[in-house]
DNA sequence: ATGTACAGTTAACATAGGGTTAATGTTGAG
DNA sequence: CTCAACATTAACCCTATGTTAACTGTACAT
C-alpha cells in the first residue's frame, strides 16, 4: 500500500513529541503537516485540509477541546477525522472531546505500533473500497477498470458513481458467487456504517439499468450475484 | 419481517438505558425482556431462552464479562448470541469479551439506529443457514454448490429456491445419514419456527422433482437420508 | 451567499413467487 | 382391513425484493 497520499496534521506543544510522530507516520508514508499550538492548527488546516488531525489536549493558550470546536466550524473540515492525544488520567476530557467533535482518543505516552495500527484503521474505514491497482474485469460484454474507474458496456463507457462501481466491481470480482447482503455491506459501506436493506437493491436497480437486466442475478433470501 | 419472533434479553444496572433500549426493539416487532446486573440475567436468560443478550460491560458486582462467562456455561444458551456494550474507549475489555465468548461489540452511548440495523444484522445471518463459504458437494452426478447457489443435475444447471437449496444441502452433506424431522426442522427452519410436518414433505417433493425420485430416501418413522 | 446538480439514502408502495397449509390420495406394516 | 405415516396437488399468504420518488448532503458554479 504505496503512498496512501493521506494527508495528517499533528498538533502539540512539544515539539519531541510532534517529531517523534511525525517521523513515524513519514515511515509508513503518510504525508505530514504540524503545528505547535492552536492558532497555527487552524491556520494550517485550513490551507492544508488534512484527512486526519491528530490534537493533543492539553496546550498552553488554547487547548485541544477549543481548537477542535474551531476546527469544527470550518466547513472545509467536516469530514476530517479528529483523533485526540490525553494524558491517561483525564478521561473527563472524552467527553468534552466528544462533543467538541472528535473522532478518537489515545493515551499519552505514545506508543507507535498502537498509535499506527489506529491510524490505519482510521484510513481503512474512510478509503475507497476498490483499490486502483487491481485489475480489470471483463465479462459479458462488460469492462470494469478500476485503475481509471469506468465501466464499458458493449463499447459505450458509461458513467458510474462511486458505490455503484464498487458494487458491480465486488460482483463481478468473482462471478457466479453469491454475496450475501451481510457480505456487501461489510465490504461496500463497512462495519460500522448502517444503512437499511432497500439501499441496496437502489444501488443494484440503477447498475441492472445501465449493464442490463439479466447481468446481475437475485439469489431470494440470500444476495445477488454476476450472472456466468 | 414482521413478529420475527426473536426474543432479546437487555442487561444493564441503568434502567435507563434497558427501557431505551427496550423501547426501541420493541417498535421492530422483537420479545424483550430485562435484567439490572448480572445475577438476574443468569436467572431470566435460563428460563426465557434469549436468541440475544445485550450486556453492558462495566456493571457493579459481576460485571458483563463475568456475566457473559457463566451465560456460556448454561448448554441451552450456547447458540445465544452476546452482544457487548462497550464504552468507547474500553479497547483492553473487547479482547477479554471475546475470551469469555461474546459475538460482538457496540459502543455506549448507544445510538438506536445503529443498535437495530447492528441486530438486523445477526438476525439476517442467522436466517442464511447455508453459508456461501462452505464447500461444495458432488455425488451421483448432482453437484450442489454453495457458493454459487446452485445445483447442477448431470450437466443442467437447476434453480433451487433457498429452502428446497438448504434441505438438500443438508442432506448431501452426509449422504446415507438419516435426518430426522426434528434435526431437519431445526437446521432449516431454527428451533424457535413452527411449521406443520407437510412443509418439509412438500419440499422433498420438490427437490425430487428436480433431481430424481431415487436419490432422496424416506426412513418411515424416522426421516430422510440421501442415497449413497 | 444562492443556486444547481448529482450521489447516496430513505420512505412508501407494488408485486412476484417462495413457502406454507389444507385437502385429499396413496402406501405399507401389523 | 385398518390406521398411521407419507405423497401429492393446488390454493393461499406473506415476505423479500423491485420500483419510484422524495429527501439530504456535498461539490461546484454563479
Amino acid at each position: 500500500m504505496k503512498s496512501k497520499s493521506w494527508k495528517i496534521l499533528i498538533v502539540d506543544d512539544e515539539p519531541d513529541i510532534v517529531d517523534f510522530i511525525e517521523y513515524n507516520l513519514q515511515n509508513e508514508e503518510f504525508i505530514t503537516a504540524k503545528a505547535y499550538n492552536g492558532d497555527d492548527a487552524l491556520k494550517i488546516a485550513a490551507d492544508f485540509r488534512p484527512d486526519l488531525i491528530i490534537l493533543d489536549v492539553m496546550m498552553p493558550q488554547m487547548d485541544g477541546i477549543e481548537t477542535c470546536r474551531r476546527l469544527r466550524q470550518n466547513p472545509d473540515l467536516t469530514s476530517t477525522y479528529i483523533l485526540f492525544l490525553t494524558a491517561r488520567s483525564e478521561e473527563y476530557s472524552e467527553i468534552a472531546g466528544f462533543e467538541a467533535g472528535a473522532d478518537d482518543f489515545v493515551n499519552k505516552p505514545v506508543k507507535p505500533r498502537a498509535l499506527m495500527s489506529r491510524i490505519n484503521a482510521i484510513a481503512r474505514r474512510k478509503s475507497v473500497t476498490v483499490d486502483p491497482e487491481s485489475s480489470a474485469v471483463s465479462l459479458k460484454g462488460i469492462k470494469i477498470d478500476p485503475s481509471s474507474y469506468t465501466v464499458t458496456v458493449g463499447d459505450e463507457e458509461v458513467a458510474f458513481p462511486k458505490k455503484e462501481f464498487e458494487l458491480l466491481y465486488l460482483l463481478m470480482s468473482k462471478p457466479g458467487k453469491v454475496f450475501t447482503r451481510e457480505k456487501i455491506l461489510n465490504k461496500i459501506w463497512g462495519e460500522s456504517v448502517y444503512v437499511v436493506d432497500r439501499t441496496i437493491d437502489v444501488h443494484i436497480r440503477k447498475i441492472r439499468e445501465k449493464i442490463g437486466d439479466d447481468m446481475i442475478q437475485t439469489v431470494k433470501g440470500v444476495g445477488y450475484k454476476f450472472a456466468t
